[in-house]
RNA sequence: GGCGGCGUAGCCAAGUGGCUAAGGCGACGGUCUGCAAAACCGUUAUUCCCCGGUUCGAAUCCGGGCGCCGCCUCCA
């Protein structure tokens, strides 16, 4: 199957074809580690973790390489502020991101490379740079002459005259055109520094994914992922750095997700208006959250709402609810081998090729939200066999029961969802409803035998006003012929 | 101001020239139930921001409006 994804650079969807057959080197710019991370930064994980996954089901033998910046201005004046040294810093929120992560079910990159540990390949880049007039020394900094470099633009579709407009030079700054950037910076009274020929210093932010990408993927590689925002200035730089050096084509396919945004407006550090992963963690369950991650395209922007957790939520449950049952009727003893209705046949037809309909969506630019319709279609259709199921039990359900769970699963896989037990995911979420009810599981038990003895005696006002009660506090009875359930209102 | 994107049901959202405009959340009616809940079935956009054009045919292409958002400074 071909794979089509947009490219930024063509601002078109293209057919994906890797340099190398077979590989694909992926470059996904990471965080800068200085504070807790955000549902943005939760939305750029998620999407390129997914992606990664598909393009591996797909048969690529893939190389994601995603960096920790662990050296800038933010991480610098952060640690002054808190009065800990810059490693603290990084050491101490590289940990949350990895909570985060792990919480969320991304998975590690193949490499995560720091700047802090390629100060010599950054060196080398910008030493190159130099050599061949692309970059020049001022008072302990090196610049990039961005006049230099003719393609300057080519990315984010901006012209150099239009950029003058805003550009300009901040005190302190040596650089001869205002729009030149750093590749390294002098360093200066109590920084962190390192050696190198222009003297005591750092390296700029462009530079270090520059060299650790194509230190680890090659000079020209396959896949640049990253947040929108980072196209420009950051990825415009990387190509005019690189592609300088090396006079080759840097990235063949960039690739930028969307913002999340709240209200309608970014969400952003220095907006004010993030809410960190950790906090929604705290609320919701993780692959609620990756479902509203992925419930829209990944290059459109993202509303972030409670109700919009809600929602996935309740998508999500629906979607343990069936599996739950469905494994119920799996391991139920039937005897019966009624034959199966055409509509059931149908059904588990259907799910049979959810697989296929999931990698076709999947193919056409990540259609996450195409892809995780076709899953909610499958759901539906377990729900339809299982109703089947109740009403005219048979032996024969087992097997295809089984199998349309199993197919579910499988395909569920790519995005991270549907990971846990059925079981044990209900259960957590009755024995949490159960806790924030106050009752102990006695009392509960009590209260339900007493209404069942009251519905006994058709004493239906004290049946309904004890199950009111139990709603009010977070917990659904549910009657049904092998007696009276309760759980989570979910 | 320059560049880019978006506007599909009550809400979220897929669909980029032609089969009944996916799916989720919600609401309403039915089946089930003592009544409920869950689940299933049905209803909920004769129409895709507005106006004009191209075409046998447009949500989808083109032109013009209106509205919203992003980038142009650190940002996933």
């Amino acid at each position: 199957m071909s794979l089509f994804i947009y490219n930024t650079l063509k601002r078109k969807k293209e057919e994906f074809v890797p340099l190398h057959d077979g590989k694909i080197g992926i470059y996904v710019c990471g965080i800068t580690a200085y504070d807790r991370c955000h549902i943005g930064h939760a939305r750029s994980a998620v999407v390129f973790d997914v992606i990664v996954r598909f393009l591996r089901k797909s048969g690529f033998d893939v190389t994601f390489v995603r960096n920790f910046t662990d050296i800038d201005d933010k991480i610098i004046n952060r640690s002054n502020k808190e009065g800990i040294s810059t490693s603290e810093l990084v050491e101490r929120e590289i940990g949350h991101f990895y909570q985060d992560m792990d919480a969320l079910g991304v998975k590690r990159a193949d490499i995560e490379p720091r700047a802090t540990e390629h100060i010599p390949e950054i060196i080398s880049l910008i030493e190159r740079l130099v050599d061949r007039g692309y970059a020049y020394e001022a008072g302990g900094d090196v610049y990039f002459s961005v006049r230099k470099f003719p393609n300057y633009g080519k990315l984010s579709g901006r012209d150099l005259e239009q950029l003058l407009a805003g550009a300009r030079i901040m005190p302190g700054e040596h650089k001869v055109d205002p729009l030149d950037f750093a590749l390294w910076k002098g360093a200066k009274p109590g920084e962190p520094y390192w050696e190198s020929p222009w003297g005591k210093g750092r390296p700029g932010w462009h530079i270090e994914c520059s060299a650790m990408s194509m230190k680890y993927l090659g000079e020209t590689f396959d896949i640049h992922g990253g947040g929108l925002d980072l196209a420009f200035p950051h990825h415009e730089n990387e190509i005019a750095q690189s592609e300088a050096a090396t006079g080759k084509q840097f990235v063949r396919y960039w690739v930028h997700n969307g913002f999340v945004t709240i209200k309608g407006e970014k969400m952003s550090k220095s907006l004010g208006n993030f809410i960190t992963i950790k906090d929604i963690l705290e609320q919701y369950h993780p692959e609620a959250l990756r479902l509203f991650l992925l419930s829209k395209h990944y290059r459109s922007p993202l509303d972030y709402s409670p109700e919009s957790l809600n929602e996935a939520t309740s998508a999500l449950d629906r979607c343990y609810k069936a599996l739950f049952e469905a494994a119920q009727i799996v391991e139920a003893p039937v005897k019966k081998q009624r034959p199966l209705p055409e509509h059931v046949k149908e059904s588990a037809a259907f799910i049979k090729g959810l697989e296929e309909k999931v990698d076709v969506a999947m193919a056409d630019d990540f259609n996450t939200a195409k892809a995780l319709g076709h899953i909610f279609d499958a759901i539906r259709g377990v729900n339809r066999i299982l109703e089947e199921a109740r009403r005219k039990p048979s032996a024969l359900y087992k097997e295809i029961l089984k199998d349309s769970s199993r197919q579910i699963l499988q395909a569920a896989k790519i995005f991270g969802i549907l990971t846990e037990d059925p079981g044990a995911y209900i259960e957590k979420r009755n024995l949490a409803a159960l806790e924030s009810s106050g009752l102990s599981l006695k009392e509960l038990e009590t209260l339900i035998e007493e209404r069942n003895n009251a519905r006994k005696e058709k004493n239906w006002e004290r049946a309904d006003e004890i199950r009111d009660s139990l709603a009010q506090k977070g917990i659904l009875l549910k009657d049904t012929p092998t007696g009276t359930k309760w759980s989570a209102d979910l």
